[in-house]
DNA sequence: ATGTCACCTGGTAGGTGA
């Protein structure tokens, strides 16, 4: 089984780009942040058309996501319940029996200032609600674009970017938080090329010179962990004309292994 | 190099958010 997430900033202009990514990576789901688009906007047909379900939650110019699967998402639940957000940042569905949470976590803008306290009391309440989601569905993947480094090996120029916003304290500390559920950085599972980052700024050539940060993150449960076979950041969208900023992150899972019924010994 | 992109309102640019 394949999952992926990838912030395409903006649907409508990436379509043709996701289209041709899922023809050539057949996933069996993705989660999609800052669709950038109304509910009524989305664009149903080319997505069946290319053999996926979906599920969507949008809103006008701004966040956004959507749920894309072979086979169709059960118990699709938008935002966080119990936590009242104007923003689409959230959707969530069981596919082939996994709980799949796919976010655009709150950008933040800086430390101290309104957005920030947003991202902070959505991260607390984010957190709450996966612990819960946890102890019904252990079988989890928590996915999207957490808009958080980590740590400094996710930092092009972690000396830059100290303090600053994706890379505080706080911010790192909610991460680590989610971990202390239960669930594991599925790419940190494996080794990894050096300086890999998720999204790399519009600005400043960042791309060419490979200066970005890793701020797009698969986290998988304690039961799914042992089936985790890959994990990994595809830049190839990246160099693309009119790309997003971000690039696409892949799971790669190992079919559950069947419970025998005969006794083991 | 603050060297970009997407979307909005209301324009033949400026503002916002990332």
């Amino acid at each position: 089984m394949k999952l992926a997430t990838w912030n395409v900033n903006s649907l409508s202009v990436r379509l043709p780009h996701l289209l041709d990514w899922l023809a050539a990576h057949p996933v069996d789901a993705i989660v999609l942040q800052e669709t950038k688009l109304t509910d009524d906007k989305f664009p149903l047909a080319e997505i069946e058309a290319a053999g996926y379900r979906a599920q969507w939650f949008g809103q006008k110019t701004y966040n956004g996501v959507a749920l894309l699967s072979r086979e169709a998402a059960t118990d699709v639940t938008r935002n966080i319940p119990g936590f009242t957000d104007e923003q689409a940042r959230v959707i969530a569905g069981t596919v082939d029996g996994v709980r799949v949470i796919g976010g655009y976590f709150p950008n933040g803008q800086a430390p101290g200032s309104d957005k920030f306290a947003y991202k902070m009391g959505w991260l607390e309440a984010l957190k709450a609600w996966v612990a819960r989601e946890m102890a019904t569905h252990p079988d989890l993947v928590l996915l999207g674009d957490f808009n958080i480094a980590p740590e400094d090996r996710d930092v092009h120029d972690p000396v830059a970017w100290a303090g600053q916003i994706h890379c505080t304290d706080e911010e790192r500390a909610h991460f680590r938080a989610l971990l202390g559920l239960g669930l594991h950085d599925a790419f940190r599972l494996f080794e990894q090329p050096p300086r890999s980052w998720s999204w790399w700024d519009y600005r400043n050539l960042a791309f060419r010179k490979n200066q970005g940060l890793r701020i797009d993150h698969v986290l998988v449960s304690d039961t799914l962990k042992p089936r985790v076979t890959a994990c990994s950041v595809d830049k190839a969208p990246r160099r693309l004309e009119r790309p997003s900023d971000h690039a696409p992150v892949v799971l790669t899972l190992d079919e559950p292994v069947a419970q025998s019924s005969s006794p083991s010994s």
